[in-house]
Parts: C-alpha cells; structure tokens; sequence
DNA sequence: GCCAACGTTGGC
DNA sequence: GCCAACGTTGGC
C-alpha cells in the first residue's frame, strides 16, 4: 500500500504547528477526536502517511505544513478520564471507541496556503475541506492534492 | 460576534 | 425509524 495523505485541523490557540515543532522528537498524539467519521480516518493512516497541517478558526485559515504519521491509532486515555475535556461517559476501559495517533513535525511551510487561495487552485475542488460547512476535522487528501499544495507552499 | 451547516440526541 | 431540537464547528 502507498503511502496514504490527509489533512488535520488544529485551532492554534489550543495546538498549532509550532507547538508541535517545539515538543520533545517533535512529535505529540493527536487526541481529542471525538466524531466518527473522522475517528474512522484516524484508524485508517499508515505509519509513514503524510498530513497537511490546517490552522482552522482563524483568519484567514489554511494549511500551515506538513506532519508524518509516526504511531497509528491507539486508543484515546482522554475518553476515559473525567477530568479530561474530551472524556465521554460512554467510554470503558475494555471499549473505549476512540482512538489517537502519534505526529511528527516534517516541514512549516514558508507562507500559509490559504483556504481562499486552495479555492482559486485548479484541481483542487473536489477536496473535502472546501466543501460548504466542511466540519470534518481529519480528511483524505489525494495524492495529487497534496503534490499541488506543496507545489504552492514551495513557491 | 454572528450564523449557516452539520452531527448527535432523544421523544415519539 | 423519523425528525425537531440542540450543541458545536468554523468561515466570515
């Protein structure tokens, strides 16, 4: 299987890309997933899957770099900690239904690729984040998505 | 801060 | 199983 990419929002007033680049390996779990559809992708990346990093809930948002997946889905501790603001009462330890993965800061890009500039691309319509009231928070990219935004970042 | 769009919940 | 009400997301 090749290698699998995505996109995965982050608000950066709570995680931003450069929070991650300044963690210990530059690495820290992606937790706090809690929607099916997009716990479901989570559970689907490959170690070694790339994912653009998305600031969401600023202005303008956009994709900010690029992170590897360097642990695949594990169950989420945060479901069943009440303490936790991502616990969920229906969590058990013996079922816990959601998962986290392990990211690796890999590149910042020079600019923020900006959501209405990603709207302008040819080729990039089809994409999950540009679709009116896209709530998904972890999305598939193709392969060819993702060459032209790194095709943008690097210009 | 507003509000459209969405996913989830819960009454029936 | 339907669907109205609700809470949340996220662009603007």
């Amino acid at each position: 299987m090749p290698l699998q990419y995505w996109l995965m929002k982050s608000e950066p007033d709570s995680f931003s890309i450069w929070d991650l680049r300044k963690r210990p390996r530059k690495t820290e779990g992606w937790d706090g997933v809690r929607n099916y559809q997009a716990r479901n992708n989570l559970s689907a990346m490959k170690k070694g899957d790339l994912a653009l990093f998305y600031h969401s809930s600023v202005s303008p948002a956009g994709a900010v770099g690029v992170v590897k997946i360097t642990k695949t889905a594990y169950p989420d501790p945060g479901a069943l900690n009440p303490e936790s603001p991502y616990f969920d009462a229906r969590a058990k330890p013996d079922k816990n239904p959601w998962v986290m993965v392990d990211v690796t800061f890999e590149k910042e890009f020079s600019r923020m690729i900006t959501l209405p500039e990603l709207r302008e691309v040819p080729g990039l319509e089809k994409m999950e984040v540009l679709k009116r009231g896209s709530r998904l928070s972890v999305q598939p990219v193709t392969a060819a998505e993702f060459s032209i935004i790194l095709g943008l970042a690097g210009k």
